[in-house]
DNA sequence: CATCCACCGGAAATAGGGGGGC
DNA sequence: GCCCCCCTATTTCCGGTGGATG
């Protein structure tokens, strides 16, 4: 038998370096981010001579660029102090990945001296830790702590962080904070607010055009010579724009499209492989979407999953089978009870109806004609057979 | 036409969980 | 550590809607 791997592992055809379209790649240029960079930079320049610098606060939506350009400057200005031999540190941390002031803390000092295992030691234990090393190496640092809006009580964690300079002479700790949640600067209460947000920097969503350079760009990198079309680019580029003006998006979109392309042998990737692609992101994201809804919601769907499957519904005046909302609440009190979930009342129900309804995934409206008052029928939106896969695997 | 039915959705009551003050 | 308060999720209550029914 032949080995197993010639099979599995097959040389692309188009991509040159497939990792150059990955979410987590930085390119060593950001297009149309240049003044977002100097401003950065300029804010932080002070800490190179021996200053604190302001705090900053980071605002945009997301595949606006803040992650790779706070990400560049940082690196930037590491590769600067260690070349000049100033005592100049950045340290980036994810609040997803790191979510509590405790783990973010554990993350600082891990940053700070991989060799330290501080696991299973008080926050406050940690912490002291923290500044013992800032101090005794008269370090200066400054933390970007990306989506922040994610770390549970980030108020105290920013609070703790900056008033540590207090309790510091020769180093110093200052503080960028990303997010994307414009309801996040607003939870703030004043103090920490003011405390973050000296400086504050607001990144604009990409314009279609400007999203085209950017994935020109990148398809250098990413795919051999001619392996794109010009049209696949411009395609992926204005779906991108509107979709908020996502660059995430748009490198995801093109990602998709040469996979396809490659899977079936084409010569380039070319706007239906888009097109398609386009079709399959979408898809995943309302099915990772109904994979992250609360239990009760999705019990709803899978009631209603399975009664579409199995044809079951109330034939309405034009002969169609449909489902009303009564039918289906009965139908999901059962499922639940199956799954030994006790159900909501009815009324909250039809709360979740019309929250999956405003979400996209199913349709409701009056059914008027051939039922009593403003009985509502229910319709799937997504296929139900992978909604039934997917709900059940979160069951 | 009067009444019924099946459901809609606002408002008030309640429960449960978390944070903050002492 | 304890208790209270607040916020959110949910239930309870109930008047409303509009076609069906006889």
């Amino acid at each position: 038998m032949a080995n197993v791997f010639e099979e599995v592992v097959k040389e692309y055809h188009l991509f040159k370096n497939r990792d150059a379209l990955s979410p987590h790649y930085i390119p060593p240029e950001l297009p149309f981010r240049e003044e977002e960079i100097r401003l950065l930079s300029q804010k932080l320049a002070p800490i190179l001579s021996g200053k604190k610098p302001e705090n900053i606060f980071i605002y945009g939506k997301t595949g606006t660029g803040k992650t790779a350009v706070t990400k560049k400057v940082l690196s930037d200005l590491n590769e600067y102090a260690k070349k000049k031999n100033i005592p100049v540190l950045g340290l980036y941390v994810n609040g997803r990945l790191h979510d509590s002031e405790h783990k973010v803390l554990l993350k600082l000092v891990r940053l700070l001296d991989p060799t330290q295992d501080l696991l299973g030691y008080s926050t406050s234990a940690v912490y002291d830790r923290f500044l013992e090393f800032l101090e005794s190496g008269g370090i200066r640092v400054v933390i970007a702590i990306d989506e922040i809006d994610m770390v549970k009580r980030a108020s105290d964690l920013i609070y703790r962080l900056n008033r540590s300079n207090d309790e510091l002479s020769r180093s110093s700790v200052s503080l960028i904070g990303i997010s994307n949640n414009p309801t996040f600067k607003d939870r703030l209460d004043a103090r920490t607010r003011s405390t973050l947000c000296e400086v504050e920097l607001v990144f604009k969503p990409y314009n279609a055009e400007q999203l085209r350079v950017i994935l020109e760009e990148r398809a250098k990198e990413a795919f051999k010579e001619g392996a794109v079309s010009d049209d696949a680019i411009s395609l992926a580029a204005a779906l991108a724009a509107k979709h908020s003006g996502d660059a995430r998006y748009a490198l995801l979109l093109l990602l998709r499209a040469g996979d396809i392309a490659e899977e079936e042998g084409a010569e380039r990737v070319e706007r239906k492989h888009v097109e398609e692609a386009r079709r399959l992101v979408e898809e995943d994201i309302v099915y990772e979407m109904i994979a992250t809804l609360p239990e009760q919601h999705r019990l709803v769907l899978l009631a209603l999953s399975t009664l579409r499957l199995k044809g079951k519904g109330v034939s309405s005046f034009s002969g169609e089978n449909v489902i009303t909302s009564g039918l289906l609440y009965s139908y999901y009190t059962k499922i639940a009870e199956e799954y030994g979930v006790s159900p909501v009342s009815d009324r909250w129900f039809r709360e979740y109806l019309n929250e999956l309804d405003t979400y996209g995934i199913i349709s409701v409206k009056v059914a008027g004609k051939g039922f009593r008052g403003n009985t509502r029928i229910v319709e799937l939106n997504v296929d139900p057979r992978r909604l039934l896969q997917v709900v059940k695997k979160t069951l």
